[in-house]
RNA sequence: GCCGGCGUAGCUCAAUUGGCAGAGCAGCUGACUUGUAAUCAGCAGGUUGCGGGUUCGAGUCCCAUCGUCGGCUCCA
């Protein structure tokens, strides 16, 4: 007999052997029943593995944490059974769970098509309902390569290969056989919960020189609800797609007579950059920053110095040549901050300098990775560098990451978890510098009590980086803000500064943008607010709407008094009816809609309509503009 | 860049097996003077992304190309 802890603190005893359903069995046939797999010592393993000596035991149920893992491998792996069933020929790549879901990597005989994604969800759907056992088999590496050898699965053969392990573990449910480590639920009926979602081409292994698979993604989750509430999400994102609110608002668009990834900013679009750009240097020169402006392009010499045309030519611009020298337009904004550090000799009574610059930059991305306003070839990069001396370092990091957290907060986010990047095995700059530079970020984050993830090796080779993730309104994560350490710019440039001693000192530097770009900021905060901004970045923050012509000189006064308070403010006085201009208003997302009828004219107030369809009746247009945050002032 | 899908009026979308390119909204003109998400009538709007080809005939089929969408990859 042994012992088996569970999770509560209480010990079962069972035979030397016995199985982890044995013991849910035990437990309670409840449990055995909604078990889908087992966890001994914190590793997951199948609910029919044998339990060999006393360890902790818990029973993993659709309910648990570790559970979709489990079961949305299990669902690649029935899906792999279907494709088979459709495509006996089939290739297999690999198959893994996911976030929110799985998916399988096929070589087939031809393109599928959406149509074949109902086909094999009607076969998987077959496949839950004959409640095919998963069994695991262990089997030695020639063994293994032998039968793989033999189902004709080249793709299997390359992974066995590089095994270490001389035993290998497969699974099979059905006709079909995987390498697999496992667990998976005990049966093919263990979870129906799925569906199916797109077809997308994937290299085998994500090298681009290798065979091009179909890859199938699908979602599963362990209940009706959550898959219900899972789909639900995406299609509350395909709602709020900035690419389609932005044609709708006729925010920005792009054009391609003039060429993919170049946004063009319309009147409504350019209104709320303006608002956001404005606010953002406010809060720069508060936060004791100067600002800056650079030129687009610079001479060859600068880009051989910076290192760029030695690793990053790639994605810059070929160069235009003028009086016979070579310019590039810039990708990066530091060589330039640089420059001007460069124009005199530093003293390290000048330090710390912060130099921002809304700095508009071209990268080349390949044409295939270009997304709407999130992914461009042109952008503006809400930059800084901070240049200090290490004395300065950790004062200036925390400073950042305050501000930086600030300013999320501003625009109305608040979830935000940070990334720290170590250093990698190539890198340059010596170790002490690393480390004080790593211990700096660590610090600032911990002060401002924030979540932080640790990429251990992580870091680019020339400095340490702090990157933070926001949470949208509807849960998804973005990158935004990255501190960045640079060790290797003020080397390649002989950045220099005089100490107290005389003597020429090495300066700290720091990239850093907040926002990230500004293009990609406006994507995020599209989505964010589903196009409804909030009333201070709205480009039209209200519409005066007489109710017919005899209202029309108080609206004009209406408009005026709005006007001079500051606020954005339109008239829409046409003839058609209130309810079609009201509608209009709304679909344009206006926040206040001032509604004038007869009596708003006899009492010298205002109705004003909300976004939301409520309304202040009848108001003093003083109280109204008073209460309202018209602007956002920089805290 | 690669694999696959898509591209028809400013927008959203129709157009049997290849057989006269159409509707709603938006725009313009006029009427209506209106109380909280669409008043009515009329007018105008197109080289079906661009270029080739097959065919008596191409929006529809084929090739190429550009753009876009879903991914892969990249994001020093």
């Amino acid at each position: 007999m042994i012992d088996l802890k569970l999770p509560d603190g209480k010990v079962i005893n069972i035979e030397k052997g016995a199985t982890v359903l044995d013991a849910a069995q035990k437990i309670g046939p409840g449990l055995a029943k909604a078990a889908l797999a087992g966890k001994i010592n914190g590793h997951l393993i199948d609910l029919r593995a044998p339990v060999n000596e006393s360890a902790s035991l818990e029973i993993v149920t659709g309910k648990s944490p570790e559970a979709p893992e489990v079961f949305r491998h299990s669902m690649a792996h029935i899906m792999a059974e279907a494709i088979l069933q459709l495509f006996p020929e089939a290739q297999f790549g690999i198959g893994p769970a996911i976030e929110n879901g799985f998916y399988y990597d096929f070589l087939l005989p031809r393109a599928l098509t959406t149509e074949d994604l109902e086909t094999v969800e009607e076969k998987m759907k077959e496949v839950i309902a004959k409640r095919l056992p998963f069994v695991r088999r262990e089997v030695s590496k020639e063994e293994a390569l032998k039968m793989f050898k033999e189902l004709n699965q080249p793709f299997k053969l390359e992974l066995i290969e590089e095994l270490e392990d001389q035993t290998i573990t497969v699974y099979s449910q059905g006709k079909f056989v995987d390498l697999c480590r496992g667990p998976h639920v005990p049966d093919s009926g263990a979870v129906k919960n799925f569906k199916l979602l797109s077809i997308a081409g994937a290299y085998w292994r994500g090298d681009e020189k290798r065979p091009m698979l179909q890859r199938i993604y699908g979602t599963a989750f362990a209940s009706k609800e959550e898959l219900k509430e899972h789909l639900d999400r995406l299609e509350e994102a395909k709602k709020r797609d900035h690419r389609k609110l932005g044609k709708e608002l006729d925010l920005f668009s792009t054009q391609e007579e003039v060429g993919p990834g170049l946004v063009f900013w319309h009147p409504n679009g350019a209104r709320i950059r303006h608002t956001i750009e404005t606010f953002w240097k406010e809060m720069h020169y508060k936060n004791g920053y100067e600002l800056m402006y650079t030129p687009h392009i610079g001479q060859s010499w600068l880009w051989e110095t910076s290192g760029h045309l030695d690793f990053y030519k790639e994605s810059m611009y070929s160069p235009m040549e003028i009086d016979g020298s070579d310019y590039f337009i810039k990708p990066m904004n530091c060589p330039f901050h640089i420059m001007i550090y460069k124009s005199k000799v530093r003293s390290y009574r000048d330090l710390p300098l912060r130099w921002a610059e809304l700095g508009t930059v071209y990268r080349y991305e390949k044409s295939g990775v270009l997304h709407g306003l999130l992914r461009v070839r042109g952008f503006t990069q809400d930059d800084a560098h901070i240049i200090c001396t290490p004395e300065q370092i950790e004062d200036e990091i925390r400073e950042v990451l305050r501000f930086s957290l600030s300013l999320w907060k501003a625009f109305g986010f608040s979830s935000i978890k940070a990334y720290l990047a170590t250093r990698p095995a190539k890198a340059v700059g010596d170790e002490n510098r690393w480390n004080q530079a790593i211990e700096a970020l660590n610090r600032a984050v911990v002060a401002e009590g924030l979540d932080c993830e640790v990429d251990d090796g992580g870091g680019a080779f020339y400095g340490p980086k702090i990157d933070l993730k926001i949470k949208d309104a509807i849960g998804r994560e973005w990158q935004m803000t990255t501190i960045q350490f640079d060790f290797n710019l003020p080397e390649r440039f002989d950045m220099t500064y005089v100490g107290s001693d005389g003597n020429r000192h090495r300066p700290y530097m720091v990239h850093r943008a907040l926002l990230g770009s500004i293009e990609r900021f406006f994507g995020v905060l599209i989505e964010h607010y589903g196009g409804a901004m909030p009333v201070w970045l709205a480009p039209v923050q209200a519409r005066v709407l007489p109710i017919s012509d005899r209202q029309a000189d108080y609206a004009r006064l209406v408009q005026k008094q709005m006007r001079e308070a500051g606020i954005r403010v339109e008239l829409d006085d046409r003839s058609d009816k209130i309810g079609y201009r009201v509608r209009q208003a709304q679909l344009e997302k206006v926040p206040f809609m001032i509604i004038l009828g007869e009596q708003e004219c006899e009492s010298s107030t205002v109705t004003v309509r909300l976004r939301n369809g409520d309304n202040l009746n009848q108001v003093k247009l003083e109280d109204f503009i008073r209460e309202q945050e018209w602007k956002k002032t920089s805290a």
